[in-house]
DNA sequence: AATAAAATATGATAAAAATCATATTTAAGA
DNA sequence: TCTTAAATATGATTTTTATCATATTTTATT
């Protein structure tokens, strides 16, 4: 469903949400460590996300990323869909071209409802609603 | 969600529910053709489905696969499973070792309920269900 | 201005998934 | 019993995804 790379930008992204601001800028090396994925990796994920803007970054001494108020607002899916692309979780479960009510694949009526509220969850859900979340303790940010 | 060989795996199921009896096997390159599989992958996904007695096969002159009546009830469930392994589409999205509702990773709530109704409706269906679908025009099986 | 600390850009390598190829085994029919 | 048609077993190749490495650019600090 999620590629291993989106998963990496959200757990990124959400640490971000939950440990920077403007102020407190945070360098790659101290957020690859707390969230369990390779430096070199996750550098080249956050540089894509800070190029499209979802999370912020300054170069040079005192540098790092971080998520600004503006980046607070940013939804689940505008990460996934910047990884991923929008095609790869839209995409119907057997790859029928156009798949819809109208015509369906066989494994249509098993999931689309359920799909449906999936995506919606993401449409709606943003860094700062989950990072709240986090810091009451409610849901546990992996590794 | 599922992988390209999952996918595969059902189409050809699928196609062997509408289209093939006991009395009735149909060879590789007369699956591979019409659901668009390249041969000698499909061919590989059907021996492991046969291996499992998902569906059944016979070698020699006039041999090929086909669906029993006892591989009609086989659920789609069991296909996933087979071919991708129980764990992929049960793992947490975020890969969070143990997820659960007393240890729920930041995209749990989103996705949980849901995700339980989408397995349950895997959980459910058989091939002969599926296959009496699409004969009564109600989906289509693709490409 | 010079230095050093950070992200950025680019690309190389490794691992996994998908795809392709072929020699072997089995069983029907002549 | 021989031939042939089919699946089966095995493994090679290609493509995609994940991971690693490094030279370049930018900017705060001295």
């Amino acid at each position: 469903m999620l590629s291993n790379s989106t998963k990496y930008a959200i757990k990124a992204a959400l640490y971000l949400a939950v440990n920077s601001s403007e102020k407190k800028k945070i360098r790659i090396k101290d957020i690859a460590e707390p969230i369990n994925v390779p430096k070199a990796y996750i550098a080249k994920i956050l540089q894509d996300l800070s190029k499209k803007n979802l999370v912020s970054s300054t170069k040079g001494p005192q540098g790092g990323f971080y998520v600004s108020n503006e980046n607070r607002q940013v939804k689940i899916s505008e990460i996934i869909d910047a990884v991923d692309g929008e095609e790869r979780i839209n995409s119907c479960l057997l790859s029928l071209g156009e798949c819809n009510s109208d015509n369906p694949c066989s494994l249509h009526h098993l999931v689309y409802k359920e799909k449906q509220k999936i995506l919606r969850n993401f449409n709606i859900t943003s860094l700062e609603m989950l990072s709240r979340h986090i810091k009451e303790g409610k849901s546990v940010l992996p590794l």
